[in-house]
DNA sequence: TCGAAGATTGTCT
DNA sequence: GACAATCTTCGAG
């Protein structure tokens, strides 16, 4: 995949444990009315279905998860704990309603912009080192709901790929049903 | 219509 | 290391 191209809607259309493994190094892109910010994806997680409890999806086909049901390669971004938002792209594995939450990016681009969005972060790499955090950095909040993640405001671009041994999967962070599941992905 | 819990973060001890 | 802030969503009454 060339570098700085969109990745295509093919990419999200396999098992989401494989999309959420080399999503790292793809570059977060998001274009608002401020200015351009982008980053470079450091930590994922993958939510995999009706089968998974900690996915939202568990609870069934509802108005909240209707996205998850959608097409892949689109913007799930959900709000939480009455205050954060955190967005994930939409996968497909076996037609179960699945997506890959993404925790945190490197800044690379808009740095500036996003120092001011997040005047209380501390050093550079606090500035979207979290789920809630990267969004509010980057400006994304529930109008980026439901849409592409090829066209848009909302763009995930191709990196360079992190080598396998610079990877590392551990269990999934903030949650409390199948904490065991080794679906988190972080670049060490 | 009401109550409880949540894929988090920042602040205080 | 522990806890409050704050609101949407879901399930029960």
């Amino acid at each position: 995949m060339k570098l700085g191209q969109v990745i295509p809607k093919s990419f999200y259309n396999r098992d989401t444990e494989i999309v959420a493994r080399e999503l790292l190094g793809m570059t977060l892109k998001c274009t608002t009315p401020e200015g351009i910010c982008a980053g470079r994806i450091v930590e994922t997680e993958a939510y995999v279905g009706e089968h998974d409890l900690a996915c939202h999806a568990a609870a069934g086909r509802t108005k909240r998860t209707e996205v998850l049901y959608g097409p892949p390669g689109i913007a799930y971004v959900y709000f939480v704990y009455g205050m954060h938002w955190c967005v994930n792209a939409v996968t497909r594995k076996e037609g179960h309603p699945s997506a890959v939450l993404i925790r945190a990016i490197e800044p690379t681009v808009g740095i500036d912009l996003m120092w001011k969005r997040r005047p209380r972060a501390r050093r550079e790499s606090e500035l979207a080192n979290g789920p809630a955090k990267l969004c509010a950095a980057l400006g994304i909040d529930g109008s980026f709901n439901e849409t592409s993640l090829q066209s848009g405001h909302l763009k995930i671009l191709a990196g360079e790929p992190y080598p396998d041994k610079a990877v590392a999967t551990t269990p999934r962070i903030g949650i409390s049903k199948c904490v065991d599941w080794p679906l988190r992905w972080i670049v060490k």
